[in-house]
RNA sequence: GGGGCGAUGGCGGAAUGGUAGACGCCGGGGACUUAAAAUCCCCUGUCCGCAAGGACGUGAGGGUUCGACUCCCUCUCGCCCCACCA
């Protein structure tokens, strides 16, 4: 017994993350005997606070960590903020504070937050992506970008208000398509902006071999977004001041190139000014402004109505060398493919809708096997299913899976065009307009166009004190002192790029940098990367499965390439985490009044209890409701835990076996297993199950002689280990109480026996037809003939039995047996 | 429109094709207390029954099986993702 006091979480938590953090017990060391583990969760943003979904997200993570380290990881955890990004900027604006103040205010408040978790943080390897020391090697990134051909500037749309005169995040851009600060309606304007492009590396991203464990949906997920389709660019020929000239499209049913009764330019398309009629111009500007104004969100909307004008030009099928009208229309996007499509209405819903809408022919030309020539003015919908080739001169009855083939070949015999692979995924654009990002390094001298700002001038400053305009246009535009530099090449005078980049460009290599934090000299260095990555485990939102995800692949494959890394794929295994949230089973917002805030929680009930909360809610992957009456129930637990150690703890066990010992040594190692098990899994709340019947066990039984023999007494020890992943705090005050001077937490994992698992006896449930009509205690060495005597002589199964025949005798061992009878 | 996930007591949830409802919350009863809180003990799926016990029961309907929450088919509802990609 221990002379101890009421369990106080909060001194007890605070003295111990002193102690944890003075004796740099969370600190992975670069070159440890033990195996490395990278253990990294995605990083927050600083918007303040950490909210409930940070604690639901950081609980188990860290419990996982903790428990890989016990089993003799050298486990790297560390922790930063993803610092840059808009949020910042509209405080500044709000508030008139300074971004940065903001900022770096926020990340202090959320540094203590995320200390009070107790969480096995690495906190000397903190990056934070807003500062100099970070950036710095943002830009330097993406000058090898440059230097590589991988990032390039071209003209590209934005959101563009034109009474602010400013380009709009999409955030900025309200559900109705309008300003979110003069209410102005928003057009998509062409500026010149940077891209990188991922999508020469879409076929290798569709690669996903490297990768350990993923869950499927996200490989899913990330092969619809990077859209491969096979097939075939056709040009269609067109007739222009006299010159023949071609218009490519792509389409993937060449086969179907007989049934083309008209062709559909993007409205953007290069081509619609020099083919539309004077007749047309009028209603072809007119539809082109329009489409113009409107989002891409409602565009792209399926529910609209087909719309489309006509140019009054033709081209020519140089397959069937017939006259095709040339149509403009907001269904076909200037961004896939060629940007422009043949019309086939008869093998294509789109097509149909938009030939049904405006008159236009629609003709078979692939017929199912055996099937008799269909009237397509009676069709309700188009068929798009392989089948023979009809109406399609020499290619009649060229079967469903050679017609592509064939088209395929005799355009490229005839020089109309070839084989294709499109994609969906297009080049990622990372200018943005805005001032809280890190500067695109380059500049633009009169004499020499434009430069890279070189590798040792790097970082190019962000000015930590700006003035907003009312217009909300960048205020880097009006910095003089940002702006104004010289060329690298003349050392005349020269202008700074004045965008910055999309944060999505700190995050895709800020677990890079973790290896290796505080290096001023470069990067990384090649050695200790190599020590670290890839990341060993992940865990994030499933809202980052495509963008930040694909970003952070294309990056590490870019650099592989540049020979700046030795690995291809960054993160092996990934995790998704669930959403916690309302305790009405709705996600928690502000404007439905159901959000609840963790710090309240935590002084009342101490971390321990809010983490063993957060991962008994339900499955890690599942989420859950918050209900703060559930709390309790884990505040009980840890409160049982505390006595029962306090009061059950003795120094000098005895080394009595008894049944009872023995018991509750096969108990032990059970829950070992259980919880060993379960951690391995991520299923942290039936861990803690676990874990709370092992305790009411050893409660039960903490005034019986048993609680005095060693079995008892290294039960307790091992419930302490055992939980300590999940109550990091109490179990490292209790392990102390009961004479313990290192850590808990610096401690092996227990291990556990297969054979101790087992029990001596179990239940025999006795079913008569499926039905469960009795239960015995058994032996577990007992053999089927003697289940069988003991089944058949139980007189209450007998009864059951009645005078049926036994048809059937079926025993599972360790578990049941069914006896099928019926009355013949 | 396409794809995915899910539906189990009053609630959160647990169950390698083998005892449905572990663990916890809420609720009820009791002990302790002058009293309350806390704590401890017992009960707690529904229906019938004094009880012993029995019947029913995992969104609905069907199927496979000795046996289905679990596997297959159809449907309903809910959530998530994608969405005119040629």
């Amino acid at each position: 017994m221990i002379t101890r006091a009421k369990y106080d979480p909060k001194e007890i938590e605070d003295r111990w993350q002193t102690q944890w953090e003075t004796d740099h017990l969370y600190s992975a060391s670069d070159d440890s005997s033990k195996p490395n583990f990278y253990h990294l969760v995605m990083f927050p943003y600083p918007s303040g606070d950490l909210h409930m979904g940070h604690w639901y997200n950081y609980s188990p993570f860290d419990a996982y960590g903790r428990f890989k380290r016990m089993q003799g990881y050298n486990v790297m955890q560390p922790i930063g903020f993803d610092a840059f990004g808009l949020p910042a900027e509209n405080a500044a604006i709000k508030r008139g504070i300074q971004a940065r103040t903001w900022t770096l205010s926020n990340i202090e408040n959320m540094r203590k937050q995320l200390r009070a978790m107790g969480a096995q943080w690495d906190w000397q390897r903190e990056v934070v992506t807003c500062l100099p020391d970070y950036y710095k090697w943002t830009q330097w990134l993406f000058l090898q970008f440059y230097k590589h051909d991988l990032a390039y500037r071209t003209k590209a749309p934005a959101n563009w208000c034109p009474h602010c005169n400013t380009t709009l995040a999409n955030e900025q851009v309200l559900a109705d398509g309008t300003c979110e600060r003069c209410g102005t309606v928003v057009i998509r304007k062409e500026i010149d902006q940077w891209l990188l492009k991922i999508s020469s590396y879409a076929e290798r991203l569709l690669d996903f071999s490297e990768i350990v464990d993923w869950p499927e949906k996200t490989i899913t997920m990330q092969r619809n977004w990077i859209g491969r389709s096979e097939g075939a660019e056709v040009r269609f020929t067109v007739d222009f001041n006299g010159q023949q000239e071609t218009i490519p499209v792509f389409t993937t049913r060449p086969d179907t190139i007989y049934g083309v009764t008209f062709f559909v330019l993007a409205p953007e398309h290069p081509w619609v000014d020099k083919i539309t009629t004077p007749a047309q111009r009028e209603a072809v500007t007119s539809y082109v402004s329009q489409a113009q104004r409107m989002t891409e969100i409602e565009r792209m909307s399926t529910e609209k109505e087909k719309s489309g004008v006509f140019t009054g030009g033709y081209v020519t099928n140089p397959v069937s060398g017939e006259k095709i009208p040339v149509w403009i229309a907001d269904y076909v996007l200037m961004s896939y493919g060629a940007g422009a499509i043949m019309g086939v209405p008869a093998h294509d819903q789109r097509d149909f809708e938009f030939a049904r809408k405006f008159g236009i022919a629609i003709r078979e030309v692939i017929r199912p096997e055996d099937a008799e020539p269909g009237d397509p003015s009676t069709w309700t919908e188009a068929r798009e299913a392989l089948g023979v080739m009809v109406n399609s001169g020499p290619f009649d009855g060229t079967p469903g899976d050679q017609a592509k083939a064939n088209i395929i070949r005799f355009i490229e015999e005839q020089g109309y065009g070839k084989a294709t692979i499109n994609y969906r995924l297009r080049d990622w654009l990372i200018s943005r307009q805005r001032y809280w990002g890190a500067p695109i390094p380059i500049v633009y001298c009169p004499e020499h166009g434009m430069q890279p700002v070189p590798e040792d001038q790097l970082p190019v400053w962000l000015p930590e004190h700006v003035e907003f305009k009312d217009t909300g246009e960048s205020p880097l535009r009006y910095e003089p002192e940002f702006l104004n530099t010289t060329c690298p090449v003349c050392g005349g005078p020269a202008t700074r790029e004045a965008d910055t980049m999309d944060t999505f460009i700190d995050s895709s290599w800020y677990y890079l940098r973790y290896s290796d934090p505080h290096n001023s000299e470069q990067a990384w260095d090649p050695a200790k990367l190599k020590e670290w990555l890839p990341v060993n485990q992940y865990v994030g939102g499933v809202e980052h499965a495509i963008l930040h995800l694909l970003y952070s692949r294309f990056f590490v494959k870019a650099l592989h390439d540049m020979d700046l890394l030795t690995f291809d794929e960054p993160f092996q295994r990934l995790f998704h985490q669930g959403m916690v949230l309302g305790s009405d089973g709705q996600k928690m917002s502000k404007s439905r009044g159901n959000v609840e805030a963790p710090d309240g929680y935590v002084s009342k009930y101490g971390a321990d209890t809010v983490r063993c909360y957060m991962m008994f809610i339900g499955p890690f992957e599942a989420g859950g409701s918050f209900k703060a009456d559930n709390l309790e129930g884990i505040w009980r637990f840890i409160n049982r835990v505390w006595n029962v150690v306090g009061d059950s703890w003795i120094e000098t066990p005895d080394n009595k076996q008894t049944s009872e010992s023995k018991t509750i040594e096969r108990l032990r190692h059970k829950t070992i297993k259980r919880v060993t098990e379960d951690l391995s899994n991520f299923r942290f709340n039936t861990a803690l199950a676990a874990l709370m019947e092992f305790n009411n066990v050893l409660i039960k039984q903490q005034h019986d002689d048993v609680a005095r023999s060693s079995a008892y007494q290294q039960a307790l020890t091992t419930l302490l280990q055992l939980l300590s992943p999940f109550a990091p705090h109490v179990t490292e005050e209790l392990w102390h109480q009961t004479g313990h001077t290192e850590s808990i937490h610096a401690t092996e994992w227990p291990a556990y026996e297969e054979e101790m698992t087992k029990d001596e006896a179990f239940t025999l449930v006795i079913q008569v037809n499926g039905k469960v009509r009795e239960r015995i205690e058994v032996g577990a060495d007992i053999s089927e003939d003697q289940v069988r005597q003991i089944a058949l002589n139980n007189p209450r199964v007998q009864s059951f039995i009645g005078d049926a025949t036994i048809q059937k005798f079926i025993y599972i061992p360790g578990r049941l047996v069914n006896i099928v009878a019926r009355n013949v």
